[in-house]
DNA sequence: ACTGTTTCTTTAGGTATACTTTAGAATAAT
DNA sequence: ATTATTCTAAAGTATACCTAAAGAAACAGT
């Protein structure tokens, strides 16, 4: 789940990805709306977080123009208790919730998380292959009546296999998606994790298995 | 993989269900929005690729009845280059997806398989050649239930023939499309791995041969 | 037909590459 | 302060790829 966060006060901002962060998502944090709609238009998110107030363009224009390119990403809208009215033309404008400031870490996390499973109303919160489960609220997976719990980065390699079992994931692909364009980790550092992550497919007996495809990337299989 | 096309052109239907069927699908074709509706809502389908402009029941209502049902099946629908204004339509009404017409096969297919993928199914890409599959996901090939896994530079020469079978295609070729134009490998190595490509389709026994011809290259047949 | 030449076929082996795994250091969370 | 997580480093392992070389088939010239 890769969030998009749009807010122009660069110290919110950052407890803000930190937060989301936290709670396995992978959130990419731009400080005003130019940079918001740039990169909402790619389209590779699964929401979007957006300051109402930022310097330059602000967030109503964001959703509006995104809505114009026909781009249905979810949109939350941050504003300040006052501003009553632009709550609404938020709302007309396009947006799918708003959350007036100041907000609670707890509050915020269950309305995104409740946009998304609205607005994305075939995102299960299990996610099953072969009855080996990942559990998107507890981080777990599980097989019968084992199960082991996952870290965030493990969880994230984990979600992007299960939900394309049966497909090579490149490694670049890991790296891009969950560490984002410009990271400069090593391939490497999927290594590990993928090892770790077998491992605790391993202790759980899971009927899985990552294959590893030379020069391509990682599959997730059955294991008959 | 079952798939609901709806389309009025009864000549455009019938080639429809044909290039999903050729593509290991299983495609059931309507010709109104009616029928269309009926079928979807029997939610026996993976897929619904849905022509915007029909005799009397058009695309986007058939879309706005299912979604209304709660049947979250991913629709794609296909719309004339000018009806810009219904693409917006159609994906408020819930769409997954737009093609504008006129589209080429292989985006068809791409673009349904990436709709498919996205709401977590599994959807083997297969090319097929005399009942001897080439499996795009797996880098494998299969013949019955046998199967053999390719190494990258195997999987690309046999996906050039596998592509245009009972074509010849010169060694030049795959060293200019596989390994670059500037490349100076020699063409003693695609002679290497076609060998080795042969001994895994014997051992699959697959009903085809990469037969050499003298002085032009490498063609792929049926073997009776 | 015979021989030499060319052109592919196949085998085998070395090397570079690409992953696996382990351990531990740096970083972050509790 | 302690625990967990993430990354780095390094040693181990497997194998894809190419090279080289010997064998087989096709062809040309005599």
């Amino acid at each position: 789940m890769r969030l998009l966060i749009a807010e122009d006060d660069t110290r919110l901002l950052k407890s803000l990805v930190h937060i989301f962060e936290r709670s396995h998502f992978i959130a990419d944090g731009v400080s005003n709306g130019t940079d918001a709609l740039e990169y909402a238009l790619t389209e590779n998110y699964d929401g979007i977080v957006l300051d109402i107030m930022m310097p330059g363009m602000d967030g109503i224009s964001v959703i509006e123009e995104i809505r114009k390119k026909g781009i249905t990403t979810p949109v939350m809208f941050l504003t300040a208790k006052t501003e009553v009215y632009q709550r609404v033309e938020g709302l007309d404008a396009g947006a799918d919730d708003y959350l007036p400031k100041p907000f609670s870490t707890s509050e915020l996390l269950a309305r995104v998380r409740a946009m998304l499973r609205r607005k994305n109303n075939y995102v299960p919160d299990i996610i099953e292959f072969n009855t080996l489960c990942l559990n998107r609220s507890t981080y777990e997976i599980s097989f019968g009546n084992a199960s082991q719990p996952l870290s965030a980065k493990e969880f994230q390699i984990m979600e992007m296999l299960i939900q394309q079992p049966n497909y090579i994931i490149q490694t670049e692909n890991f790296i891009s998606h969950i560490w984002g364009w410009d990271s400069d980790v090593d391939a490497s550092v999927v290594w590990v994790h993928i090892s770790n992550i077998r491992k605790k497919l391993n202790s759980i007996k899971a009927p899985v298995e990552i294959r590893f495809v030379r020069n391509a990337g990682y599959i997730m299989e059955a294991v008959t």
